[in-house]
DNA sequence: AACCAGGACGTGA
DNA sequence: TCACGTCATGGT
């Protein structure tokens, strides 16, 4: 087993998972039977503005250790509010940021967040932000960073989270004990360099586990399979 | 009813 | 560096 046939297995086995999400054309509630999420598989046009953009910019700062069923309440409470716009969310006072934001927990952590990453947003204006510049924000760390690169701003960046660790570990495609830049490092270094293929990668990691890496000991179904 | 979720930061060793 | 504690809601 190696990344490239790992990857073309979970492709097959699961299909494009239409990440990053995004609600521009929802209007249910997220507490509606069958919601919509805005998954928008096999089209890799996302984002088509600077408002989905920023949504998706927004939402990779609250699902930080969370859900996404609960960020994407977030989300749409914010939408809801008119709050998800850069402007606003510099302008408004952080209780009410708070509030609407409440349902993706560490509320006030991310309150500060969205706030400083807004100021950032529009001091750049448009273009793809430096890696390290997005690292000097408070709370954007690695995978925050370069998931708002790699989906909102189509750029090569991989995303490495806890599940791309446990799974490619597990797998033994990392060594025990991998970091972020090793695991990334690893990545980038034996899929091709293409920004759908990075998409992809890290959606399906991410499907994948829900499936089967929720709690040890881990049944792999893909770690037996024939070559 | 613990345990976990699409992390990041602050602290002390 | 590294190993912990903290932040917080909602689903299982």
């Amino acid at each position: 087993m190696n990344l490239p046939l790992f990857y073309e297995q979970l492709l097959a086995r699961y299909g494009p998972q239409g990440w990053w999400p995004v609600q521009s054309a929802s209007t249910a509630d997220p507490d509606t039977p069958g919601f919509d999420y805005g998954y928008h598989p096999a089209d890799y046009t996302f984002p088509h503005n600077p408002s989905e953009r920023f949504e998706i910019c927004a939402g990779a700062i609250l699902t930080q250790n969370t859900a996404w069923s609960n960020a994407a309440r977030a989300v749409w409470q914010l939408r809801q509010a008119g709050a998800m716009d850069p402007q606003i969310l510099v302008q408004s006072p952080p209780y009410q940021i708070a509030e609407f934001i409440r349902p993706a927990g560490y509320y006030n952590q991310k309150t500060r967040k969205l706030r400083e990453f807004a100021d950032f947003f529009l001091r750049t204006a448009g273009a793809a932000p430096d890696r390290n510049d997005l690292l000097s924000l408070w709370g954007i760390g690695p995978e925050t960073a370069d998931s708002i690169l790699l989906y909102a701003f189509s750029q090569p960046e991989m995303v490495i989270d806890n599940y791309t660790i446990r799974i490619l570990t597990h797998h033994r495609l990392l060594p025990e004990k991998a970091t972020y830049g090793q695991a990334k490092a690893i990545c980038t270094g034996e899929l091709p360099r293409e920004v759908t293929v990075y998409q992809e990668f890290h959606a399906l990691i991410v499907h994948h586990a829900k499936q089967h890496y929720q709690r040890a000991p881990y049944a792999d179904p893909l770690l037996f399979s024939p070559a």
